[in-house]
DNA sequence: GAATTAACGTGATATAGGTCACAAATTATA
DNA sequence: TATAATTTGTGACCTATATCACGTTAATTC
């Protein structure tokens, strides 16, 4: 399990098992169950989690009610409520486990700790929130430009391996679509 | 002008004279006129620009040749096409000026140079970064969850500033919708 | 393995917002 | 300051997508 954290981080900064042992230290492991909430709103957002088994979601409740899924993230990935964790505020989104999840997770204060302990991580860190900023640029302009046809076909090619794992109502709501629309796109 | 560097640099980090010389000796000065394009589409992407004056836009031209906007910048706001700068790339999207502007421009490299020279720069640019994304997943939440009438208005509330600088049409771009929806709104 | 619960498909109908077209008003510029 | 260009408002009409309402099938779960 751990060797998924290792691959992910040397897939930007190499390291040594003395730096990646130092690395792991400061995480935690977690386990949850399916249906399971692991950030809730209105709640303090303590963790950062690394997703190493299982898929979670992260999904924002409107003032209507209405369910909008913000992300998933199954292995490889990471996953909080940004604005909760990184700015010590209480989660506006949730978070569950849409399979039996493990993850990697860690505080802000040991994030940091580790960074002054390895700079490496921070600059791990700061490729890895530019990654996410490209994909959520490039997100708001389908959502701009694309009808939801064209956004479907795009997850598919984006995500191939999620469209067997979650139900078309969640994918039809991460493309800001109604599920009856998407069931109306193919036949 | 240096100052205002400085200051947006300060509210995250604190820095000695010299530590902000060496800061801007890794910068370049441009002048920019109304109409300029300073990134443009298939192009590469040298430069993230800090504004020190003046205001720019970044959009998109769609395959149907739409145009949508996807970031206004002004004074004490960095842009460029993230992903072509971040990952060497052509520009997918475009940047011109709506105002006459000024700005501190860097390269990649350069950044990197200054961040290995003075570690809390690197702490300075992650922080940055992560709070774009959080202003990103809000904008998606936002095109996601509200009508134009709301998007509107929190566009109001989130850059006051902004509104009288700016024609209607391309603020309208900026949320997604069409000139004479958003005409409509008020009367 | 019977009973819930969730997922999916599909018809009928409603509507927010898009598109097209034109005119007026405002702003740039030669 | 006259001319051109841009910005804005508004009517008429259109359409993609939402919503509501069922029924069916497939998964969970006790």
């Amino acid at each position: 399990m751990e060797e998924i954290l290792r691959q992910q981080i040397e897939k930007i900064v190499p390291l040594t098992d003395d730096e990646f042992r130092l690395v792991l230290s400061h995480f935690s492991v977690g386990n949850y169950k399916k249906h399971q909430y692991i950030v809730q709103q209105e709640n303090p957002v303590p963790y950062v989690h690394f997703v190493v088994k299982g898929l979670l979601k992260s999904f924002y409740i409107d003032k209507s009610g209405k369910n909008h899924v913000l992300q998933f993230a199954m292995e490889d990935w990471w996953i909080t409520d940004n604005q909760g964790f990184y700015n010590n505020q209480n989660a506006t989104l949730n978070i569950d486990c849409l399979e039996d999840a493990q993850t990697y997770y860690i505080t802000l204060e040991d994030r940091e700790k580790l960074c002054n302990e390895l700079q490496k991580m921070e600059f791990f860190f700061l490729q890895k929130m530019t990654a996410g900023n490209i994909a959520l640029q490039n997100r708001i302009l389908s959502l701009m430009s694309k009808n939801s046809e064209e956004r479907y076909i795009q997850f598919i090619q984006l995500y191939p391996d999620l469209i067997h794992r979650i139900p078309k109502t969640l994918i039809a709501s991460y493309l800001g679509i109604s599920r009856e629309t998407l069931s109306r796109l193919w036949n």
